[in-house]
Parts: structure tokens; C-alpha cells; sequence
DNA sequence: CTATAAATAGAAATAATTTCTGTTTATCCT
DNA sequence: AGGATAAACAGAAATTATTTCTATTTATAG
């Protein structure tokens, strides 16, 4: 849980800010993607100073330390979400295309190449859509 | 090719307009994935009359016609490319990091199922990333 | 407790995308 | 070929998500 993305950010030496907790805190408890503007939102019922910039630029610290990852949706606006994963291990994600909940999608089916028609693979990304237990 | 793009636009009855040849072209001659303003820069060498948002409509208009894909990379642009399949079959492709070569990967390697941790999956979307032959 | 670099707010800038309106044009039909 | 029609278009303007900048605050190591 959440003592463990403030253990990874400590050990990279990051400050561990009441601003990170609490957007940790959000995801948490919201356990779907979020956009920026609405983490920002709810951010500011605890703390009545909080700027979008300093929200843009955790997420974005979040997604490097693996703490989030990045979801795509319907719309020009940017989602995240908690990767729930302390292991490290690769994997991938289903979010509902309804409320956008997200959970790990167990196992990774492509194949570990290196190589194919000439390319050197240096990594691939996938998401998988769907419509989850309770909004079906 | 190229015609079997124009064919598709006219069964569903949208026209054929030489704006709409050219886009094509480009995207034949270049080979690559292409953002909405470079395609304008090419544009406007032909029609010197020629407006960004009319690419942008064409360019969706591309997408769901299934001629164009969209292809993420770093920054903040969209990027479109050909699909270069003209049977319908599912598959990937696979991106060149440095150049923007796009190429259809062959198979898709995600399991035919219909549900996963409760949810009812719908679809699923994947890009693979690289270095192509000659960038390497 | 202090020094220090990291994190922040707030305002402003940036730039991609969309919307709107009036005009043009591809296509269908005589 | 000529005319009617809806689709496509240009151009300007609006929108809005994201980034940059600067001065101030704060978490943390020593
Ligand atoms: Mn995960
Ligand atoms: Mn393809
Ligand atoms: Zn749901
Ligand atoms: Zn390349």
C-alpha cells in the first residue's frame, strides 16, 4: 500500500511532501484513473493553497518512480492511476471504460523477442478496455 | 495502395476531395507517422489555400475509417500513420522511436478472452517501439 | 536548530486542438 | 453539360490542457 510508494520515493531521495501523501492518499482511496484537474480538485479541500503546476509535476515524478502509470481515455485530457505493484514486475492494465477503474491485468502475452522486420524492440506498451464487475 | 483508401472513403459515401488525395499521398510517400501540423507544412506547398483544422477532421476522419492509426510518442502532438492492411485483420505495429517509421506487426498475442478479474473486455490497444533497420 | 536543495504557489505563457461562420466544391440527378 | 445539395472547406477566434518562470516556503540531513 501506501507506505511503500513514500519508501520508494525516499530511497531516491525525494521529499516526502503532504502533497504527495495526499495525492497517494487520493488514488488510494478513488482506486481509478484520475486527471490532473480533479486530483487537483479534491487536493484542494484539505489544502486551500495548492497549485496545478505542482500536481502536474508529481504525477509525472510518479510515473518515473512507477508509483503511477499513465491511462488513455476518450478526450484530450491526461489520466493516471496507481500501478498497485511493489514488485517491479512486468505487467499491464484493464481499466473500465465506464468509471475508470483500473487493476492489473496478471500476465504479459507478447512474446520476448528482440527483434522483428529489421527493428530492434526496445519496449511496447498495451491496455486493455473493458467494463468492470460493478458498472456492467 | 493508395486507390484502395479512395474506394473505401467513396462505399461509405464521404468524397474525394484533393485535399483528402494528398493527405494520402503523403502518408504513402513518407512512410512514417506524421502530426497533424507537418502534414499542413506539406499541404501548403500544393494548395496554398489550405486550413489546419480541415486536416485535423480528415485526419479522425482517417482513423475511423480504420486508413490511419494514431501512434503515441514522447511530447504533447498526436501523431497519425497508414495502417497498411486493407483485409480488416486485427494486429499491431510496431513504431521507430528515432525516425517514426510505423509497420504493421504481424499477429496480435493477446489471448481470445472475454473476461478477466470481472471485468467484460471490449478491446485492447498496443504499440510496440523500436529502431528500425536504418536508424540503427 | 540550521543550512540547503527541493518543492511549491501563483501568474503568465505556450501551443495544440476545437468551434464557428460564411464560402466553395464534389457528387448526384436530370 | 447544368443545377441542386450536402459535405468539405478556409480563416479567424475561442478554448483549454499543459508548461514555464520567479519568488517563497518547506522537508530533511547534519
Ligand atoms: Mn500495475
Ligand atoms: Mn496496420
Ligand atoms: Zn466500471
Ligand atoms: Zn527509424
Amino acid at each position: 500500500m501506501n507506505a511503500d510508494y513514500l519508501k520508494k520515493l525516499k530511497q531516491d531521495h525525494f521529499k516526502i511532501t503532504p502533497k504527495r501523501r495526499a495525492i497517494l492518499d487520493l488514488f488510494d482511496r478513488e482506486d481509478k484513473c484520475l486527471t490532473p484537474e480533479t486530483i487537483w480538485e479534491h487536493l484542494k479541500k484539505t489544502f486551500k493553497q495548492s497549485g496545478l503546476p505542482g500536481i502536474y509535476r508529481n504525477l509525472e515524478l510518479f510515473v518515473k518512480q512507477g508509483i503511477l502509470i499513465r491511462i488513455d481515455r476518450e478526450g484530450r485530457k491526461r489520466y493516471y492511476a496507481l500501478c498497485h505493484d511493489h514488485s517491479g514486475h512486468h505487467h499491464h492494465h484493464i481499466v473500465c471504460v465506464e468509471c475508470g477503474r483500473v487493476d492489473d491485468f496478471p500476465v504479459c502475452h507478447f512474446p520476448d523477442i528482440k527483434s522483428t522486420k529489421g527493428y530492434k524492440i526496445l519496449s511496447h506498451s498495451m491496455q486493455i478496455n473493458g467494463i468492470c464487475k460493478s458498472c456492467q
